[in-house]
DNA sequence: CTACTTGCAAACTATTTGCGTTACG
DNA sequence: CGTAACGCAAATAGTTTGCAAGTAG
C-alpha cells in the first residue's frame, strides 16, 4: 500500500543544497566518499550517512543518478540528460559522451522480444588519450 | 615487475570443475551466494571463500564474467560470446539478448573521439513479460 | 616435493540504520 | 510544533584474506 518508504515531501536541507552544488560542478563522476571529504570542511560534523542519505533523496527527485563501472563502490553523476559513458579500461577514468543517443536500436530490441523495452544504458570501453600516451 | 598476483598456472579442482558446470548450465545469471548453496551439498565443507576464489580465476581465464546490474552483489555469467542484458525493472530478471550485435556504433563513437574503443556493453531496461502479465 | 587449493574464521569496505537531537516549514 | 534531516555510532552485507592442512602435478 504504502510507497516503500519515501517521505510525504522533502524539506530543504543546506547539506543536500551543497552537495547538488559540487555534484553539478564536477564531471569526474565522484564515489560517496569523495563528495564526503569535499563538503567535510563546509560542515565539520558531517557524517557519512547525511551523504547517503541525501544521495538516495536527490535520486529520488531525478536530480541525481548512480552509475555502476564495474568497482566495489557507487559513483554518482548529477547529469540528467541522456548519454552514455567512455570507460578506461587503465585508470578507470569516465567520460561522458553525449553527441549522439542511439535511440533506434531500442526499437530494433522491441521487435524482437516481449520485453517492453524503455531504454537503455550504454558503457564503451577502451583506453582514454591520458592513458595511450603514457605508454 | 610481477604481475599483480596471478598465479604461474592453475592446478584442477573438483570445485572449480563443477562451478563452471553450474553456471554453464544456468541462463540466470546467479549470485555468489546462490552458486555457493547450489554447489553446498557437493561439498558439505565448502566455504564462501572459494566459490569466490574459484569465480576470480574463472574470469582471469576468460571463462566466465562478472555483471554489475545495480545491485549492490555482484552477478556472473558463463557465456563469453558477445550479447546484451535486457533487465526488469520489476523484478531485475536478466534476460540474455544475442540476435543482435551493434558493432557499428563503436565506430561512431571512435570517430568522435580520441578515445580507442574497444567495445562496449549495452543493458536494456524494462518491464519483462511475466511482471507485464501480473499488472 | 612444490606450491596451488581448501576450509575456517577473522577482517575489510562500502553502505545502511537506530536513536536522540536539531531545525525547516 | 510536527516531522524531516542531522550527527554519531553500531550494524549489515558482500567479499576478501591469513593461516594451517590437504592435494594435484
Amino acid at each position: 500500500m504504502n510507497d516503500n518508504n519515501k517521505k510525504n515531501h522533502y524539506r530543504y536541507s543546506r547539506q543536500r543544497e551543497r552537495l547538488l552544488v559540487i555534484l553539478r560542478s564536477t564531471s569526474s563522476h565522484p564515489t560517496a566518499a569523495w563528495l564526503y571529504d569535499r563538503l567535510k570542511p563546509e560542515f565539520p560534523h558531517l557524517s557519512p550517512g547525511t551523504v547517503y542519505r541525501n544521495l538516495t533523496i536527490l535520486i529520488e527527485q531525478g536530480l541525481v543518478r548512480k552509475i555502476d563501472a564495474g568497482s566495489t563502490f557507487d559513483r554518482f553523476e548529477a547529469k540528467t540528460d541522456p548519454h552514455y559513458h567512455l570507460i578506461c579500461r587503465k585508470c578507470g577514468t569516465i567520460t561522458d559522451f553525449e553527441k549522439r543517443f542511439f535511440t533506434e536500436i531500442d526499437e530494433e530490441i522491441r521487435s524482437s522480444t516481449d520485453f517492453a523495452i524503455d531504454g537503455h544504458r550504454i558503457d564503451f570501453f577502451g583506453t582514454c588519450a591520458d592513458c595511450r600516451a603514457k605508454s
